[in-house]
DNA sequence: GTCTATAATTAGATAGAC
DNA sequence: GTCTATCTAATTATAGAC
C-alpha cells in the first residue's frame, strides 16, 4: 500500500502485512543502534533515527512506546548477536575457554562496535537505563566469566587481575580500539576492523591475560 | 547586588571584579566538566551546567563564545591537570618510563574520570571536535608514548603488543574502569577510586604490559 | 500502518535593563 | 558582569485523516 512495503509479494494477506511492521521495525532498530552508538542516549534524536530508516519521525512511537523503548529493543537485538558469537566451551580447559571469550570479544568489538558504544556511554552516569542494562542483562553475563577467570587463576598462567577488575580491564582493552574507531583511524590511520588487525589485537590480549600460553 | 556573588569581599574593586569573572569562568567550566561528562557533548545542557555552577544560563554566553568554546576550555583545563601528573622521565630505562606512565595514567583516571568519560563519548563518531581533540592535543601526546614503547620493545620485556594498538590497550584497560564506574559500582559492589583498587588496577598492567618486569 | 499537522517542552543564543 | 525576558529552532510525542 505504501513505499515502504518491501518484496516478496505472494503471501498470505495477514503474513505480508506482519512481515511489512517487522521490517520497519527491524530497520528502525538498525537505525537507532547507530545514532544510539554515535550521539549517546540524549544525542540521538529520534528524527536522526527515523531518516536513517527511511521513515516518519512518529512512525518510531507507533513501533514503540517511546524513545527509551527503542533504546531497549536496540540493546536486546545487539546482545542477542553477542551470544551467538560467545562461545560456549563447559567442559574445556578454563585457560582455553578464556582464550576463546577474548577473541570472541575482540571480534565482536569490531563486527559491531555499537554495542560497546552504547554501553560506554550509557555507563558514564548512573541512571535507570543503566540500572536496567546491568541488572537484567551485564550481570547474568559477567558471572560465568569471572568463575572462569578464577579456575585460570587457580589452574596457574593467569596475568594477575583481581577478578573484580578482569571484567573492565577486558572490556576497556578489547572494545575501546573499536568503540572509538574514529579516533583510532585519525590518529595512527588504522582500520580497526581489518582482519589482521583484529587477530593481532586478539592474540596481543591472549598473551597478556593468559601469559604462560603457548 | 545579587545572590551569585561570592565571599571574600575586602579587596580593591578592579581586582575583585577580575577575581570574580574568574571564579564564575572557572565555576562554570567545573560544571560543565562533569556534565559533559556525563552526558557527552549533545546530551549535556549549557542550563545544567549553569544550574550546577549555580549561575543563569546567559552568562554561559558571557563568558564563552558558545557551548562548543566552553567544550574545548573543559578539554584544555583536564588536559593541563593531566600534563602535571604525567612523569617525564627522559632518561630513565624506556621500561621504568612506561610503567611510570601506566601508573600515572590509572592514577589520573580515578581522580579526573572526566577526562576518559570526554574523550570516549567524543571518539564514537567522526566530528570537527574529534578531530580539533587529535590533531591539537592527542597526537603531540601520543607520539612519544609510542616511542618509548618501541624502545620497551627493542629492549626486550614488553608484551607482544603492535605499536598501533597499544595506545587504545593501555587508555582502555587503564580508563574504563573509572570512566564506567557507575556500572563497576552496581556490577560488583567496588568502589574504583578506593586506593587499594588503585594500586591493584596500576600493578595489574604492569605487569600484563611488561611481563618480565621485577 | 502511514502520513501530515501540531502540541508541549526544551535547546542554545541574544537584547537590553540594571 | 549579572539577570530577566525572549527569539528561533529542535526536541519527543500525539491526533486524526487516509
Amino acid at each position: 500500500m505504501s513505499l515502504s512495503t518491501p518484496a516478496a509479494a505472494t503471501e498470505v494477506p495477514a503474513g505480508q502485512r506482519d512481515r511489512a511492521t517487522h521490517e520497519l521495525r527491524d530497520r528502525l532498530i538498525d537505525a537507532a543502534l547507530v545514532e544510539f552508538a554515535a550521539s549517546g542516549f540524549d544525542g540521538a534524536s529520534t528524527r536522526a533515527i527515523a531518516r536513517r530508516a527511511g521513515a516518519h519521525q512518529p512512525q518510531i512511537n507507533y513501533h514503540f512506546a517511546s524513545k527509551e523503548d527503542l533504546w531497549k529493543a536496540t540493546i536486546e537485538r545487539l546482545l542477542s548477536e553477542f551470544d551467538e558469537l560467545i562461545p560456549l566451551l563447559a567442559g574445556a580447559p578454563p585457560r582455553d575457554q578464556f582464550a576463546a571469550v577474548i577473541r570472541a570479544l575482540v571480534e565482536f568489538a569490531a563486527i559491531r562496535p555499537e554495542l560497546n558504544r552504547i554501553m560506554i556511554h550509557e555507563a558514564t552516569s548512573s541512571s535507570d537505563r543503566l540500572e536496567w542494562l546491568v541488572e537484567t542483562h551485564l550481570r547474568w553475563r559477567a558471572g560465568p566469566l569471572l568463575e572462569v577467570w578464577d579456575e585460570v587463576v587457580a589452574v596457574g598462567g593467569a596475568a594477575p587481575v583481581p577478578r573484580e577488575l578482569v571484567y573492565h580491564l577486558l572490556i576497556g582493552a578489547s572494545a575501546l580500539l573499536n568503540a572509538n574507531a574514529p579516533e583510532a583511524r585519525m590518529l595512527f590511520g588504522i582500520e580497526p576492523t581489518d582482519a589482521c588487525i583484529v587477530a593481532a589485537h586478539a592474540d596481543a590480549l591472549v598473551a597478556m591475560f593468559l601469559p604462560t600460553h603457548p
